[in-house]
DNA sequence: CCCATGTTGTACTGATTAGTACAACATGGT
DNA sequence: ACCATGTTGTACTAATCAGTACAACATGGG
């Protein structure tokens, strides 16, 4: 709060104003209040305003699910145990559905076209990578890709809906429906 | 365009902008060239401006799918017709997943805390009346409630991740996958 | 010390915002 | 004709918006 933060601090400080107000909701007064930050301080980090910001929040969040998820999706030997660290992962970061996805949010609206190469290509990561995981457990690939599909709309749709009710719940079993299918899937296509 | 609206036109019309643009992202001078209402006639029709607006178009989409859906499922003898229906004019009201769901997209930010009694009232009216319609057709009610969250679910997720790709057959997928899951229950479980 | 570079606060611009006030006008009933 | 009611355009306020300019300051290397 009082304290001026480091331009890091900040990417996750607005990101945080992002998810809660979107980016039209979001002005340079309450971006100056949640980061201690004045407009000096603001333009010097992120010169061309609300673009590079938004930029940077997107490319930090696209690292982190790079470094936690997707990583570990290529390169973990068994499958299985990618995928329940994913679950495991996924349901941490979301705050069990509290916090919403960035990304996620930001492809429903206008937004949308000034960012689409970040967005369609975080969720391609995602899905190229559970479809790989998924084929290395001795799945087809085209059921691959699809149940990674799926898995990305049991995520953004628990989140909406865990929001519209307000209800953590709803994420946690949205997360386990997909889990459970996954895991029915490999068991039975299973590389035993 | 040039020719004024009536205030039945204009909530269609300001509801498309709040699709597109958001709550914050859509200004009066938007509303006005949209509907080609000036500030005089808009506040005329809302007093309470963009809130007044607001809860009229929310309640439209609302009334429609009371009339188009919910009571469909209430009412149709056949269980399994009324979800076929239910799934058929769900693809058409958004467009194969072109457009949007206004009340997903305002339950994903702060807008959600001023709307939260209109978000929460849709979405639980559409639970109860797919899960009425799933126990007629013999599910037990746990599961019904179940699967009828499952549905918005994939909807919602649907929705989001057919706008992040802009890939209308992600959400035609996510809807199969839905009515396969419920059919294959009713075929189950049937009261035949 | 000196200078370059990075950092920050303040003041400012011009545009746009939501919302108000009100006079002019239309309409329809009596 | 007359009045009430509904409707509409214009003008206005006060606040806020994104973005710029710049002088003051810190910092660290040589």
């Amino acid at each position: 709060m009082a304290g001026r933060m480091t331009r890091t601090d900040a990417i996750a400080a607005i990101g945080e104003l992002f998810r809660e107000h979107g980016y039209h909701g979001t002005s340079y007064g309450q971006i100056t209040a949640a980061t201690g930050l004045g407009k000096g301080s603001l333009y010097n980090y992120f010169p061309n305003g609300k673009e590079d910001m938004t930029r940077a929040v997107l490319g930090h969040v696209h690292d982190w699910f790079e470094d936690n998820i997707f990583s570990v999706l290529e390169t973990n030997p068994d499958p299985a145990a990618a995928i329940a660290h994913m679950f495991a992962a996924v349901d941490t970061y979301f705050r069990s559905g509290r916090r919403l996805c960035l990304l996620g949010a930001f492809a429903l609206y206008d937004v949308r076209t000034a960012f689409d190469e970040e967005i369609a290509g975080y969720f391609s990561r995602w899905v190229e990578a559970l479809a790989l995981c998924l084929r290395r457990g001795g799945l087809p690939a085209r059921e691959s890709r699809g149940l990674a599909m799926q898995v990305m709309v049991d995520v953004q749709g628990g989140l909406v809906m865990a929001h519209a009710f307000d209800d953590a719940s709803i994420f946690k079993a949205s997360l386990a429906r997909s889990a459970d299918t996954l895991r029915a899937r490999l068991d039975a296509c299973g590389v035993a």
